[in-house]
DNA sequence: AGAAATTAGGTAATCGTTTTCCTACATTCT
DNA sequence: AGAATGTAGGAAAACGATTACCTAATTTCT
């Protein structure tokens, strides 16, 4: 075809032109059907001689079935659609990272989408998604919108991770961590080392994994009779986690008595925190105690100060796969650990 | 079907069993060819009218093409995949995020596969992305294997990003930057300050990009009549970048005279730098120069005392979609800038 | 006015699988 | 021995689009 051939055309298989199952039936001897039985494993269908015959025939070929065939016909694809709600945040990147692994190894194929939180970006996403007959959709971080409600009718074919569904669903498969054990994990710690006065610094509680380290943070306090004022208490809508972090330090060092342990419901507001702290109060750094949340491994390199909780985003993979191919209903709450920072000194 | 129904089916579209393109056809009163034809946009095919009848008739039962359908026939899908060598790496995470938001705006479908720079898995999803008929591939950090080779002879179906192809192909498609004017740059930086003695902790010079910029390095040093011994050059195999900086940084503060200015060829060489410096030499933080290459937004939070090369990979998307779209070889060099640490000591 | 060209749209083949029927033979049961 | 069951495999009908090929009606050209 090409005007100066391919000189050197090895003895390789290199699927050439089109090689479907036809190619392969023929070298075979058999018929077309026998060799997607074989090829599907549909047993008592066949004999160990044929189907040895078909297996070398596929393997000197080097065929591989066409997907679209095999979508087209059967109705099911093995596409999984993950919908992070952002791509920018490391820890849901880490999760992208673990369940792309996983699903690749139960033979799945990840799509990665972003909807940036915005209702009509995961509507635009799980309808495409439906008309590429994806076997499932893993929302990480979803939001309230039509199409969800529609799809939520096939419990099986949704995941959420760390955050639950926005409107209650029978059925509901969730993979994550129990949010309401850990900031108890995270009060008591506080509470030990005496560290009063104490502060919160909290996302948005529309997530409900927010709401409930919000919640849990406060009723841990007041069970353990510590101390945790309104005005300890920051959240600014509409900005990113880090400039909730840097707003919401800011303002609590305007405070009469300024706190020295504070809770940032995300790693990404404790930063925020943190560079607050190191451009306005360089010298209170030392005293305070700055308490996160996922606790990356990078924070290990780039945060020793930061205590925090580690959420284990590596096994979310697996866990994810699991909640995948389960048939019934499934909230899977993996370990999580508390973690000292590194550094004694918040420097 | 199910025992109970649903109770509240409201006239909301609901593609509820199987709507196909023969539905449209004859709820619009028109031939199935007509409706292909007029969502193709194949003009002068059709009238004003009928365009008008399809389209309505579309639009009220929320017809969607399927994909599988279309892929078959066609032999051509909008799926785009996305080969990254380790997606721990912050930066890939941010080149896919800004890759996925431009694909998709494109009306292409990312799927994201994490090679770990190894043949064997590059191979795997090579042929994978084969049997779906994958538009493209975009080999972030690709290496040598025999499925690229092979690919590699319709180019304007790859495009290499940041790392150029292992093996010299001719009409490539690369996004990146101009390593060696961004190392140029860095080595001027240096030199200006007269930071001497100079050092430079680089990563595996198998990625083109690592090896230009150690290259340029190095050159540009000797140009500037800037000394940079072959002790100061270090390198380990084997390991992270996050560990090839520590163990660099241990190894050059052994020496006679350790160095007052440090390049690292990536942000986390620099982290793993910067760690060893505060857990082994905490006294000479102050006195040392970090220079990375990355320069994630991130780094302005966490790591303030970091100098160096800005990538633009949010602008990474736009690129890659306009070398795929592209029908002749295409050498995209985005523009790098310096960047000096947010705060003069490197705490 | 008749030929040529263009426009509008229908019919049916096709893409590569899976899967439902069948058929034929071999084995086991009564 | 005949019936019932099981095993092995072929023929052909889907799946839902795209598109090559036709036909008929209209417009334009000479």
């Amino acid at each position: 075809m090409t005007p100066k051939d391919p000189p050197n055309t090895p003895k390789a298989p290199a699927q050439s032109a089109s090689i479907s199952i036809a190619t392969v039936a023929a070298k075979a001897g058999v018929s077309i059907a026998t060799v997607s039985r074989v090829l599907n494993g549909l047993s008592s269908k066949f004999s160990k001689a044929t189907q040895t015959k078909v297996l070398q025939a596929v393997d000197e070929l080097g065929y591989r079935p066409t997907v679209a065939a095999r979508t087209l016909r059967s109705g099911q694809s093995r596409l999984v659609a993950l919908l992070a709600s952002n791509m920018a945040n490391p820890s849901m990147a880490s999760i992208a990272a673990a369940a792309e692994v996983a699903l690749r190894k139960s033979g799945y194929v990840m799509v990665l989408c972003d909807t940036h939180d915005q209702p009509e970006q995961q509507d635009e996403y799980l309808k495409e998604m439906g008309s590429h007959n994806a076997r499932a959709v893993v929302m990480l971080g979803a939001v309230d919108s039509p199409e969800l409600r529609q799809l939520a009718k096939s419990p099986e074919r949704i995941v959420f991770v760390n955050r639950h569904a926005p409107v209650p669903i029978e059925g509901e498969r969730f993979v994550g961590i129990d949010n309401r054990q850990a900031v108890l994990d995270v009060a008591q710690w506080m509470h030990q080392r005496r560290q009063s006065p104490m502060a919160l610094i909290h996302g948005d509680v529309r997530s409900s994994a927010t709401r409930e380290r919000v919640d849990g943070f406060v009723a841990a306090c007041k069970s353990l009779k510590q101390a945790l004022p309104r005005s300890h208490i920051c959240f600014t809508p509409g900005v990113s986690h880090l400039d909730i972090g840097y707003l919401g330090m800011k303002q609590l060092m305007t405070q009469k008595k300024p706190p020295l342990s504070v809770f940032c419901t995300s790693d990404l507001i404790a930063y925020g925190a943190h560079r607050c702290l190191h451009e306005l109060h360089p010298g209170y750094l030392p005293l305070i105690t700055l308490v996160g949340f996922d606790h990356s491994p990078l924070n290990d390199w780039i945060a020793p100060w930061l205590h925090g909780i580690r959420v284990p985003y590596e096994s979310y993979g697996e866990a994810i796969v699991s909640a995948l191919d389960s048939d019934k209903p499934l909230n899977l709450l993996l370990p999580h650990q508390w973690v000292n920072a590194r550094t004694v000194s918040a420097q």
